[in-house]
DNA sequence: TTTGTTGTTTCACTATTTGAAACTTAATCT
DNA sequence: AGATTAAGTTTCAAATAGTGAAACAACAAA
């Protein structure tokens, strides 16, 4: 495939010159990205996405760059532990170096550590699950949860993705981004429809986006998993940037949305008080959508 | 000059460590890098081990790199959301995407899925708490915890790293490398002197091994805090190599050495269990000593 | 204002990366 | 067994992408 076309040495949507001056801020391209080092990361997210070992041959299928490319890059994240190999079948899975390093970026780039004790109180005021979220290209990012019940179930949990555009909290930090970030977000959404209740088109969404600004938060009416609901709330910092997002999740089974709505205040309340403690933890915030 | 063309695809036995730093802090974290993603992964690592934000002329003073190399690492690495900058001060920290590839590392290519249910029994039929760990690099890196009492606490353990030559984990893994696997490993060692106990010769250290083959397990006495001593056993595979490492930890306020050798039929059990597991989920096990 | 510190960009030079293709296993078929 | 196909690895000339001294901008302090 990739014939002549694609496979130029450095993918550029744009054929400006080989520097790229100050000029046109962030054109962030999604994939693809800068340099050796923006491909290699490609290469990890696709092995990632996997959800299990793979070997290179599939991978070749999946990836844009040539045999011997794309076999060095992976070498090279070998060789660093960002990726292990399984000696027996020679398929590769991300690697341990990236717990480590995740560690890190958990403590200090999430708003885990400094909601903790504000979703363990939602939690028992509520007696709910709760999620804590933020944005990561387009995607929501799980970096907490809380079960109703159980005991924590972090790693497992924290990590996890999901969509930007059918889940709670996507949709209520979504409807506060600006114009531009929302473009670029809405941009790398799939719109695939989960449920029969799945918002497909970017004009329901927006639709949608003036009622969750009108109230301040946002429903989750079985759109991405059916008898799943819940109610969301954007963490905004005090310039109004969005830097996560807060959630209440329910079964059908057990709760219905006008219940889920009388949490709101305590909702909004416990995003407001994460927000004021990131603020004046002097939290990194940078949360721009784009990657 | 810095950066010398190591070039060979296939990585040299023992690649000279080219990137000699200068005042070196304690972490003996570096390694030498393959081409520009080596580079930025050390970058990465630089940054995550200050934990905290940083501000670039902190770093141009830690890092090997020249200054406009520096810059540029960091720009792609931000670019890539692998580093997070803070709006106001322009300090970097690591990025979310890290935990969102690190979820799946974790659950692909560490023990902790598998070790899971093992280690649950082992806390309960103990009462103690319980570390699960891999070598990263030469380092002991916990990949999970569980507290005697308390709910888990997960992220924030998982993803910590311990020096190799004075913890239970690390020495009961190291004591089963092969002889240049270990070679390997104790060349990155500090040998920092932590309490009065702490062994800070290869001599030392060996003779240790010896006698922690011998029995299977291996003690922390007290070795890397004061107070705190452990019995650890490697995990080992079918074909005896090391894939991770199991301890019980105790405080000498509460109990003894001889009490948690007491455990060593059941720490060796479960260890034993886990490797089954691991064997037969076809686990990734790449788990080399050298990075 | 000047001075100093921190962060950003330039630009000539070149070393690293590139990728088609050749090659070496390892598996599968006849 | 030998022949055939697929998977993985290495080569090598070409050129892109990376380098880093130094100039530059932005901003704070003197």
């Amino acid at each position: 495939m990739v014939s002549k076309a694609i496979h130029g040495k450095f993918v550029n949507p744009f054929p400006e010159d080989k520097h790229r001056k100050q000029g046109d801020a962030r054109m962030t391209e999604s994939k693809g990205g800068d340099g050796t080092v923006g491909k290699a990361l490609d290469v990890l997210d696709l092995i990632a996405s996997f959800n299990r070992p793979v070997r290179f041959a599939e991978l070749q299928g999946k990836s844009p760059f040539p045999k011997a490319t794309l076999y060095r890059l992976i070498q090279t994240l070998t060789h660093q532990n960002m990726l292990a190999q399984d000696p027996d079948t020679g398929a590769y899975s991300p690697g341990i170096r990236l717990v480590r390093l995740a560690h890190a970026a958990w403590q200090q780039s999430s708003l885990a550590p400094i909601a903790r004790p504000h979703i363990d109180d939602l939690s028992r005021q509520a007696g709910q699950t709760i999620h804590l979220a933020q944005l990561d290209g387009g995607q929501v990012l799980y970096v907490d949860k809380r079960n109703a019940r159980e005991p924590v179930d972090m790693f497992s949990q924290a990590g996890k993705v999901g969509p930007g555009y059918c889940t709670g909290v996507g949709k209520a930090m979504l409807a506060f981004l600006t114009e531009t970030e929302l473009e670029a977000v809405l941009a790398r959404q799939s719109f695939h429809r989960f449920t029969p209740s799945t918002l497909t088109t970017k004009d329901a969404l927006w639709t949608e986006f003036e009622e969750i600004r009108a109230s301040g938060y946002a429903f989750d009416r079985e759109e991405h998993e059916a008898g799943i609901i819940c109610i969301a709330a954007p963490i905004l910092s005090n310039g109004g940037r969005v830097i996560g997002g807060l959630s209440i999740t329910g079964t059908l089974l057990k709760t219905t949305l006008a219940e889920l709505e009388s949490f709101a205040p305590l909702l909004l309340q416990t995003a407001q008080k994460i927000a004021e403690d990131a603020e004046s933890w002097r939290f990194p915030g940078q949360q721009t959508a784009n990657r």
